[in-house]
DNA sequence: GCATTAATTGGTC
DNA sequence: GACCAATTAATGC
């Protein structure tokens, strides 16, 4: 079992590593707990109760609602430092989304009485964790925008830029390995439909794959196909 | 190596 | 553009 040290921690982006000092003169270091997850572990249960807010230490992680005929969507995905849970606390008594581990990775937990309590304590983390909300609300607003407007090809086109900006890529290859049904959950159409704008992309020389591995060639093609539809990247 | 799961392609509504 | 079926490729045990 490996503990997930903040001093030693790399993760400049985390908020909790942004404000270690305070957070550590509090004493609320102490509480905070290690959770080793295997790949395809689930952790956060949609309609569970809310026992804290995780951080990635170390691996990958996607947050996603079910919906009704057993269909997945895709949030976000979440990489080193990042939050997960954010939305359990204050209001909620029960998670609204899932949240699983698609490799093996190391988390970061503060139960939600001790975050209540940090949060109160130290003005620079809540600044910070304002900061954080107000840019996730502008993210999920442009999803919908997106989800309303563009075509399945330019869905898929931004899925893979998105992942590509997450993840990025090694070897000609992206860092992650996801399967075309999680890809087509996060673009919001079916693995159908990715498979076959992914097909005819490799057909124009735009992307390239190997079994699974899903590798971008031209980023700047792509990228200028969705901005000549009036859409933005970053979101 | 076999058995399960995922990727791919073609067809229908 | 979603859903279904059949074939093939990849992966887990």
């Amino acid at each position: 079992m490996q503990k997930a040290e903040c001093e030693t921690c790399k993760n400049e982006n985390c908020l909790v590593k942004q404000n270690i000092k305070e957070i550590k003169e509090a004493g609320f270091l102490e509480y905070k707990h290690t959770i080793n997850c295997k790949k395809s572990r689930n952790f956060i249960l949609e309609g569970a109760p809310v026992h804290g807010l995780f951080f990635v230490y170390k691996g990958k992680v996607k947050v996603y609602k079910t919906g009704i005929n057993g269909r997945e969507q895709i949030v976000r995905f979440a990489k080193d430092g990042e939050i997960i849970g954010h939305r359990g606390f204050g209001a909620g008594q029960f998670y609204q989304v899932s949240a699983e581990t698609i490799e093996d990775t190391i988390l970061c937990d503060f139960t939600n009485s001790i975050l209540m309590e940090m949060l109160q304590k130290i003005p620079a983390l809540t600044f910070n964790v304002m900061t954080f909300y107000a840019e996730e609300l502008n993210r999920s607003e442009t999803k919908v925008r997106k989800f309303a407007q563009m075509t399945v090809r330019e869905k898929v086109i931004d899925a893979i830029l998105y992942i590509n900006r997450k993840f990025g890529q090694t070897n000609d290859f992206l860092n992650v390995r996801l399967s075309r049904k999680e890809i087509a959950d996060f673009a919001g159409t079916t693995d159908e439909q990715v498979i076959r704008v992914i097909s005819s992309l490799k057909k124009e020389k735009l992307l390239h794959t190997e079994g699974k591995k899903i590798g971008i060639t031209d980023v700047e093609k792509l990228k200028k196909e969705i901005a000549e539809h009036n859409f933005f990247l970053n979101s």
